[in-house]
Order: structure tokens, then C-alpha cells, then sequence
DNA sequence: GCCAACGTTGGC
DNA sequence: GCCAACGTTGGC
């Protein structure tokens, strides 16, 4: 199994959006960057754990842990030209966006601020991908060890 | 609002 | 293929 980071903005979708989503579950839609894309295409699997970030907000951090329940599909917003996530440049029959589905597996017992990860970047999450300087990819791959480190911080 | 870092675009 | 310009991300 493998262990992912799933930004997102609260003010766009926040961990409270799962529970008006059908069966706390939604279609990660919207990805417009290649190295995202090839993850969601082809090395999410069904099982795989990640945890939820909100970024660009007030706290950022971790606030949840959500689970791939749908590999990667097609992102049909990329063809909607009334979504803010159209893409002109994704030809209709060759998908050039992809997206899966992430269920909401539960909340942090308490919400872990990306101040109380920094406190470990260089011991026990050296090498973690989100404290990298200047990384802005919206969906990284963890290592298990990193993982199982932040599961001790909650 | 500022700024660093990175990705994308497009001219050559 | 190079590289400058521009756009986006995201913490502060």
C-alpha cells in the first residue's frame, strides 16, 4: 500500500465538505500539473491512505486521513466548458487529465499544523516532500516511516 | 500583499 | 533546444 499528501484549500474543499459529499466521497477533480497527473493515472491505487492537507488558509496542516477507493479516470471537467477546471487543450476522445476517488476515512483526533511537522524536518520527517522549499505539488508521495511518524504526533 | 520557487508558454 | 516572460502556488 501506498502513502500519499492531498492539498487542498478549505475554501474551495475542506475536510467538512466530505460530509455533505454521498457516501464522504468525491472525485478529486481538477489536477492541471503532469507529475500530478501521472500519480492519479498510474500509481494511486485502491487502498492506498492519504493524509488530507489544507493549505493556502489561515492553519495549514493535516487535518484528516482519506482512502483511494476509485483508481485513476478520466477528469470530464477537463471537457466542460462551464467548469472552471476546462481545459481546450484535452482532446475529446484522448483524456489529457485524470482524476480518482477519495473517501474521508476520518478526522485527525487533533488537527496537526504544518508549524508542529516543521518541528521535525530534519529528524524524523527529513526528506518529507511537503517541507521541501519551493514544493507546490498538490499531491506527493510519503514514505511509511514519515507516516507512521505523523500518526505519533496526533 | 509580498515574495520565493517552480511550471508552462512561446519566440527564436 | 534554449531561455525569458509570465502564471501559479502557498507560506508568511
Amino acid at each position: 500500500m501506498n502513502h500519499w499528501l492531498l492539498k487542498s484549500e478549505p475554501s474551495v474543499f475542506s475536510i467538512d465538505t466530505f460530509d455533505t459529499s454521498p457516501r464522504k466521497t468525491t472525485g478529486w477533480e481538477g489536477v492541471r500539473n503532469y507529475q500530478a497527473r501521472n500519480m492519479l493515472r498510474d500509481e494511486m491505487k485502491q487502498g492506498d491512505l492519504a493524509f488530507f492537507y489544507h493549505s493556502s488558509c489561515p492553519e495549514p496542516g493535516i487535518a484528516g486521513i482519506v482512502e483511494i477507493v476509485r483508481t485513476g479516470y478520466p477528469d470530464a471537467s477537463a471537457w466542460d466548458p462551464h467548469s472552471e477546471y476546462y481545459d481546450p487543450k484535452s482532446p475529446e476522445n484522448k483524456p489529457l487529465w485524470y482524476t480518482v476517488d477519495v473517501k474521508l476515512v476520518r478526522r485527525m483526533k487533533h488537527f496537526i499544523p504544518l508549524a508542529s511537522l516543521r518541528e521535525h524536518a530534519s529528524g524524523a520527517l527529513d526528506g518529507l516532500l511537503l517541507l521541501r522549499k519551493g514544493n507546490r505539488l498538490s499531491i506527493t508521495p510519503m514514505e511509511p516511516m514519515h507516516w507512521q511518524f505523523i500518526l505519533t504526533l496526533e
